[in-house]
DNA sequence: TCGATTTTGTTCTCACGTTCACAAGCTCTT
DNA sequence: AAGAGCTTGTGAACGTGAGAACAAAATCGA
């Protein structure tokens, strides 16, 4: 954000990769796992960019943010460079993660298989409605709000995440940060207040859909631009 | 350097908004939604940058792509500007949406009312799994993705929700544009190819918790940076 | 009417991210 | 062992985006 001196350069490894970057690793990751599953033993920066959905060029510099673990001539040992970004981003550790709101979303994350695969353990869900207290999804009850700051403790949990209407957020960022919690990911269409070191991340639903529905109306309305169509392939994130 | 006619500026309103700016424009609609509903009638850039938690010139940057509707002195009218933001978003029309893959997530989605209020309409849920064909959800019965073509062309879906496990996600975006289908927003964990003239967004619940768990990783090693607590409050996408 | 005040719209500069292009370095063949 | 052929890692050019700062326009009060 403002990264004041911006570090000359040469500073490969552990120090300042960049959020770009930092957003494409786990696709690499995601890309060489299911390489590495097919058999494969070594990949190109020109394969892998391809099973990641990026320019080659970009893949290769991402790379060099964490050091040198190619071979040139050669390319990268799938095993290796995979536990290498693994060990980067911490999915090689345990997270334990509190789900704050089991209504449609919460449930759907809450079974979602994705998490665990990926060394993130969901160990609380909480919800405000005294009434669903108790109700069990997989081997978890549904424990109520107040509940919250001991739960986190208890449990260890450094992430939260805010699958309740947008009117309960940010009382629910509040709580969650009050008990310890320091990143959030949010998918409740509010805007959060954090205080200094807590990171939020915010998925909005509808919010990519009206995103798609502006470049849907774009393609319609033939006169607007004068070239014809643009075709723009976004990922997003 | 490199100024060379760089688009001497003027560039006002359909043509190019850049990207950035149009993915914040549905936070702004929101943020003057809710002002509005609170009574307020008119609003200032600073107001109204703080509600959506940006910085007011870029906010007032973002708008001035899309004209002149402020009132130098006085501000933005709520009504007006949310009507402008509404109608080059494209919100003011109606979106007929098909959800494709019915599990934890597509039901979620399916029932999520963020969508109805903002002009999308969910008009068909399809699944692969025979056995649930028939299956109610809301006022739409789960049809078999053999249906899919004569779904959409019937009632006019431009936009599909993947929300199938990863591995079937190509086969079923294949078909989606096969059926005419020219926007997709992807929940499965895969890269999708498409052709020219099809937008794709990626969301990717996985992913997000991964780069918090980077962030959160770096808190806890203190060695790593000089630096104590950057604390970057990242909103995405 | 004129000046003070407010707030927009825009210009300018800087930082960041992407892509190109190529030297450095590795393997393999002859 | 030397050259041919790849592929990585990176320097440099380019494009996009963010923020500071300010001129232009509107209101208000005297």
């Amino acid at each position: 954000m403002n990264q004041l001196r911006a570090q000359a350069n040469g500073r490969p490894a552990s120090s300042g990769i960049p959020e770009a970057t930092v957003a494409r690793l786990p696709v690499y990751l995601r890309a060489l796992t299911a390489l590495g599953e097919s058999g494969l033993r070594t990949v190109s920066s020109e394969q892998l960019a391809t099973a990641a959905g990026v320019n080659s060029a970009k893949l290769r510099k991402d790379l060099s943010y964490l050091g040198s673990y190619g071979t040139r001539g050669v390319g990268y040992d799938v095993e290796y460079l995979r536990y290498q970004i693994a060990r980067e981003i911490g999915v090689n550790q345990d997270w334990a993660v509190v789900i704050v709101g089991i209504g449609n979303l919460g449930q759907a994350l809450s079974n979602y298989g994705g998490f665990r695969s990926r060394g993130f353990r969901i160990v609380a869900l909480v919800d405000g409605d005294a009434s669903r207290v108790g109700e069990m999804h997989g081997d978890l009850a549904i424990a109520h709000i107040d509940e919250l700051d001991r739960l986190v403790v208890e449990r260890g949990c450094s992430i939260g995440v805010i699958a309740t209407p947008g009117d309960a957020a940010q009382a629910v960022a509040d709580r969650l940060v009050a008990a310890g919690v320091t990143s959030i990911l949010n998918f409740a269409p509010a805007v959060l207040t954090v205080p200094e070191g807590v990171d939020v991340r915010k998925v909005d639903l509808s919010i990519e859909l009206q995103i798609l529905a502006y470049h849907e109306q774009r393609k319609r309305t033939p006169g607007a631009d004068r070239e014809g169509l643009p075709s723009e392939q976004v990922v997003e994130s």
